[in-house]
DNA sequence: TCACAAAATGGACAATCGTCCATTTAAATC
DNA sequence: GATTTAAATGGACGATTGTCCATTTTGTGA
């Protein structure tokens, strides 16, 4: 068994993160200070240097924790799904636009941190390995569906849809960034399978995956 | 003729917000001090209260100029183009991808602001009216070649392939803003021609408009 | 050319920032 | 229960923040 000392001592830790996070989401990261965290964490101030050497670092810290627990977040939903291509597709655009992972301040913290990306390496860094793994599953799909299309040039036709599906996908966060009220999630998702569907008819309809092939009739 | 007093006034003013663009570009919105600014802008600390009564009028200032400028320069692109519909999406999409637009500069400029737009609502105001305006642009565009396309439901069509084709090109924007380097201008034009030309055969090919109608042989 | 007024200057100011460490607390070990 | 030691505390610190105004500069009209 783990100590307690060493489990208030994580404990701790995570509180700092989540302060900062819940700090991010409400006042944006230019009225996160450590004044702010410390007082949300209802710890004392010199834990953040204890803990993480810095605010920097903290700040750092909480970035990769939130990408982490979205990554998480769609990756336990894939393990639910069927085992067509198309199923896989329809499951991480369904999970990406679901309440659990596109909401208020899911939002506000990623889009906070998109905004200090590029002056930041550290939070432009982990944002990219990452996202190279979610990219990988849904070319894989891709590629499986293209290739039972029975297209000309499937392989590329496959990165355009993954690249085009996931930009699909990222501009709809942005939808609900600025419209957080008026944004309709159905809409949004029925758009993408539109798309979807016009480029393959055999695998998609306009309210998501086609699990068998249309009778060619 | 404007007095040369005004000329004066009106110049420092603009230096002003051309510094707190400059800044917030290259070091993003949180580094973006008053210091920083009248250094850059080589001119004294008063000036800011003096022109914009405070440094967050300013900011707020710098953001409506820079989106102003932006949708300036896709309305401008749209005055040079041909008469149907799939012109207008193409030089849409061209022109949002373009170097004139879509460079690092604004890119960094755009996020920055996007990041903070939650917690300022100046920010998040002005970005909304605006970009109604493109966007109704875009939909008359696709309500005639829905149209045309002689297909159910046009009305829903038209709306939804509106709704996609922005939010692609926003996701685009941000592949730009993560991998700045390594993007590829043609490739995601293609991309979205490519969603555009299953959806509208018609009138849509993989390199972008189809002028003239397919000969339906 | 002179007097007036608008505009620009730059430093004073209190408030807040993030860092760091001497001290206190409490878990772990004997 | 006494000792050791890692963890937590909270205030001191200099640096920096944004605001504001007394002063200087400079264009304008008499």
């Amino acid at each position: 068994m783990t100590g307690k000392r060493q489990q208030i001592r994580e404990r701790n830790r995570l509180t700092l993160i989540e302060a900062v996070l819940d700090s991010v989401a409400e006042k944006g990261i230019s009225e996160t200070s450590v004044s702010e965290i410390i007082q949300r964490a209802e710890l004392s101030r010199g834990m953040i240097h204890l803990h993480f050497g810095g605010k920097d670092n903290l700040v750092d810290e909480a970035a990769r924790y939130s990408s982490e627990q979205y990554y998480n977040g769609i990756y336990s939903l894939l393990e639910t799904t069927g085992q067509t291509g198309q199923e896989h597709i329809e499951m991480i655009v369904r999970g990406d636009l679901s309440e659990n992972i596109l909401n208020k301040k899911n939002v506000s913290i990623w889009y906070a941190f998109r905004g200090e990306a590029r002056n930041r390496e550290a939070i432009a860094a982990f944002s990219d390995t990452r996202d190279a793994k979610l990219r990988n599953m849904v070319y894989n799909a891709f590629a499986r569906i293209a290739k039972e299309a029975e297209i000309e040039q499937p392989a590329q036709i496959a990165r355009d849809a993954t690249h085009g599906t996931l930009a699909m996908l990222e501009g709809m966060w942005t939808d609900y960034l600025l419209h957080p009220d008026s944004f309709d999630r159905t809409e949004a998702t029925r758009i993408i399978f539109r798309f979807l569907s016009a480029m393959f008819p055999d695998h998609f309809e306009i309210n998501g995956a086609l699990c068998q092939r249309k009778d060619p009739n």
